[in-house]
DNA sequence: AAATATTTTTAGATATATCTAAATTTGATA
DNA sequence: TATCAAATTTAGATATATCTAAAAATATTT
């Protein structure tokens, strides 16, 4: 059983979307998340029904399947060891790597990604801190906290950040908010709940939006 | 303008093709080469036509625009990039790189190529011994000669090979050919024109099939 | 040159992935 | 609970890339 490109970004995105959500994803969230059309999400549905990767009861919304989990993982895993791939060796930023692993984890060659691994010295983690699947599918998410859910007093070290948009990237980048950036947060603003944190012997302010995009160490 | 995967296989094909030949390529000879059929190659061909990377002529073969040889020769260059960089950094045998590299020299990323391009130190051949084209379609050729055109006691070093079938590759591998191999030509059968070669100080008998795919130096 | 064979093109299908507009179902509200 | 709004699905199109079978053009042979 073989899944097309667009088989696969579908998939991907359903699994991520599952995971946000207790219960079954929705035919909007898909159509939404994958700039399409809700229409589209029901024909390509059915197709994925079929294929065993996800369950589905109309009107009722998406689950993966066991399967589906499976292939989803793997597409992950190639997309983040394409990342680090972009980030270690070949000096891309961290805001300049998501469009083309887009693109380079639909590659089909299990030896590439062996050796991939492998060169890369079999990373755990992207360059946004996300785990790396392991063949099997397994991966260990470290104990992590977002910003915008600390208290004055707490500080930690970014482990994460929970947007790959590259103009978020760039503003993190900016602030000095990279992976392993030391963190403390000074104060919170009731009114909007933005925050000010110390980066780098740095007092910047930050919004509510920013802060829950960030993670920090338990 | 921009092409699709499928119009990029056809292009690259028909500019190889075209460069085995004087005149214009025809439509049998195209879709024996992609494994499709006449129909599908002049369906293709009218597109190509249009996106005017190809001039077409009903019933008398295509030829390549020149913007279609640049397209074809960014394709090219792509291709041989990666698989340079599958046999030097990803340890690849040469006869393992191809059908990845066919899926790889799709992808879009002007800044991906330029860094492959400067990790592997600018390289201007690849494992196959062919040239790797610069970013304006420029590259040179290397003066060969064909091993089935050598008479006895020519000899020289393996510059580049025909054919990138894995089939033929591992049989090189065999027998020793490997691109940079000293070899010399001890005798000829005249009957079947397969000759008798020496590689490494082993002497072996090759057929006229193979010989037609070795190139050395002149 | 006429007949035959080969090559190429056209016509009409199929499969994938998408869309818009209309119909249907669900869920919230009066 | 009946009504209305929102979400979802269906029906019917479009675009890409492919195919088979038939028709047309070209090339070869007698």
């Amino acid at each position: 059983m073989t899944l097309s490109f667009a088989e696969e970004n579908y998939l991907k995105t359903i699994y991520h979307l599952s995971r946000e959500l207790d219960g079954p994803v929705s035919t909007n969230a898909i159509a939404d998340s994958l700039s399409t059309k809700a229409a589209s999400v029901t024909d390509m549905i059915k197709k994925l029904s079929v294929k065993g990767v996800v369950s589905y009861q109309k009107y009722r919304g998406v689950r993966v399947s066991d399967a589906g989990k499976k292939a989803a993982l793997h597409v992950i895993r190639k997309h983040r060891l394409w990342e680090t791939f972009l980030v270690e060796k070949l000096k891309f930023n961290w805001d300049e790597v998501h469009e083309v692993a887009e693109q380079l984890e639909h590659i089909r060659s299990p030896l590439l990604i062996k050796r991939l691994d492998e060169l890369l010295g079999y990373p755990k983690y992207d360059p946004h801190g996300d785990p790396i699947p392991d063949e099997d599918g397994e991966f260990k998410l470290k104990a992590k906290i977002a910003l915008s859910e600390c208290h004055p007093g707490k500080d930690g070290i970014v482990i994460a950040v929970n947007d790959d948009s590259s103009a978020f990237l760039k503003y993190l980048d900016k602030i000095g908010a990279y992976i392993g950036a030391k963190v403390k947060v000074i104060d919170r603003v009731e009114f909007d709940d933005s925050l000010e944190i110390e980066l780098d012997h740095k007092k910047v302010f930050i919004s509510k939006e920013v802060s829950e995009n960030i993670w920090i160490t338990e």
